[in-house]
DNA sequence: CAGAGGATTGGAATCGATTCCAAAGATCTT
DNA sequence: AAGATCTTTGGAATCGATTCCAATCCTCTG
């Protein structure tokens, strides 16, 4: 029993394929019925209208894309959600796939958009270089969010970092932090845009530069750990750290805890991205929260704006709002 | 400046359409003369081929859907990164998509495979009823993984979740517990299958039947830590309590170590699926490690043959191997 | 050097759904 | 009841890549 087509449906409902595609796609044009009997041929074949036939003839697929490096993060799943919520409300399906930071992969996914599989992007961390980035975004329906890169042609939604970072690092000093240190991710956008945004606000109170340590390679609880463990070992304990990742930061407060100081008392330490891990830790980490789920609904608006009006290719970004979340590892 | 089509390089590179298919499908049938006009004018005009328009022609899309309710946890990306990079060895590309528990949502998305949007399907955690999951594999190339429907026509892969229960259940027997307790989540395939597993070690043992909690909607951290807190109520502590995950297993660690108790010395706990939060626990947790990257990797492989072989459709079940992550929330 | 056999090529048919155009049918007007 | 108008319908053309068949071009063999 092969896949029934339109012709099959027409032959069963008696009447022509025209008139079935115009069930179909819920033309006017279609007598009460004619409706009831191909609606009655396509139950009792159990048609589906064939997608890559539909897509060929309509030059669209109603499917987007949303990439990134890879989705176990809360802010990338939610993000994710709120493309993929938006998606369904402008009857597009929105899929995800991940590149575990490989450029080939990243490539084959990006040709994607190239050969028409989908209709449009959303880019979460590209590995290709930004010159790339630029070249697919002045050409396709591409929206960056989150970790954007500084391309002519590309548009892309985020938070401030710079700014949130900055703000981050004045509630550091403002309960009292004198000596900062911060551990940073420079391997990523967004983490050096937090870094830069941490120095300006030390160097704005008149403090001496803080210490800056960057984990290489990796991110995560162990990085965040080792980091600590630089920074006890170096001696000069700062009395506020900032840290670039919620993650790395109940690493840094784990090391800290086990060499036995207390968190805040001793040492005030801070996070980015209110994970869920932020609640999890001891004690819970004061953060910055990212509007995720937000930024995912205005990035596919903007995708959406991409696709159906070609000649609108709206540059540069838009902000959304972040919001300091104070818990208990740092002074109230 | 419109897509370029295979008659646009046809005609700039002065052969026939057939001449650039087959050099684009890597026919020996083509002379390297034409070969290199071909690529050439390839190149020029930055050629790809439409996908619709192919797949329309092949029958088949080269794409498989990853289903799961969300992708935050660990245990779904690393099964669906083992998804992708079968999927990668094979020429395929591996999708995926998150239902968020929405019925229609997964509909939606069930019917990507009805109409030919993808060729196969990696269903994680099906919304819709079993008898529908039922129908749905009878007829079109379905794996589940992880969280198994029991259906006839279905095949899936997973741990044994009774097995690996009823292990760690044993190990918390052998160190030392009498009195268990079970923190349990019925509303999941797994979860029910973990509190089987517990039930009979218990019992198995001669020991009293252990008390078990059930969350019910939502199984995270806050979920364990109110189960815990009821448990801490009831009065009657037990000693060792078995979470049916890491992060219930977080939540009840740290209500337990809030109310004074020192985990494991008081009261052992262990957790289910060796997360990330496992390590970030104090104390670091007990748990059953799912080997989720093969897991995927066998379930595409399976798919592949549903796909391929469309004969073969093997039903029931292939197990893999789980293991006891022994730490420091349970005596050694 | 004729002819067999192989290599290469052109081009029409095909996949299945949509859409446009012309024609047929229905309804209304006067 | 004829003509005008509106509704509904059938069917061919179309989207772009692939593939099959027949035709052409080589290269050897004897």
């Amino acid at each position: 029993m092969a896949r029934a087509t339109v012709q099959d449906v027409a032959k069963t409902a008696g009447v022509s394929v025209g008139t079935v595609s115009r069930v179909l796609n819920g033309s006017p044009a279609v007598s009460t019925a004619s409706r009831e009997k191909v609606n009655e041929a396509i139950r009792r074949l159990s048609y589906r209208p064939l997608a890559s036939a539909r897509d060929l003839r309509r030059d669209r697929t109603m499917r987007v894309l949303a990439l990134a490096k890879n989705l176990e993060s809360l802010v990338v799943s939610e993000v994710f959600r709120g493309v993929g919520d938006a998606a369904a409300d402008s009857g597009y399906v929105s899929l995800i796939a991940a590149t575990a930071g490989d450029l080939e992969r990243e490539q084959q996914l990006v040709d994607m958009l190239r050969n028409g599989s989908v209709d449009g992007m959303v880019l979460f961390s590209p590995t290709m270089p930004d010159e790339d980035v630029d070249a697919v975004a002045g050409q396709l329906s591409v929206v960056q969010v989150c970790e954007i890169v500084d391309a002519d042609a590309a548009f892309g939604v985020s938070i401030d970092d710079r700014q949130a970072a900055y703000d981050m690092t004045r509630h550091l000093i403002d309960t009292g932090g004198r000596r900062l240190a911060m551990i940073a991710h420079r391997s990523a956008r967004s983490g050096r845009l937090r870094e830069a945004g941490f120095r300006q606000a030390v160097a704005d109170a008149g403090l001496p530069p803080g210490r800056v340590l960057s984990g290489e390679g990796g991110f995560g609880f162990h990085a965040g750990r080792r980091l600590a463990r630089e920074l006890l070992a170096a001696g000069d304990l700062p009395d506020a750290v900032f840290c670039g990742t919620d993650i790395a930061a109940a690493g840094c407060v784990r090391e800290l805890t086990d060499a036995g100081l207390r968190v805040p008392h001793d040492i005030a330490v801070a996070g980015f991205d209110d994970s869920a891990q932020a609640e999890m830790c001891v004690p819970e980490l004061t953060t910055v929260r990212q509007p995720a789920y937000e930024m995912g609904r205005v990035a596919f608006a903007e995708l959406l704006e991409r696709m159906t009006v070609p000649g609108a290719h709206r540059r540069g970004r838009v902000f959304l709002p972040h919001e300091l979340v104070v818990r208990d590892s740092t002074k109230g």
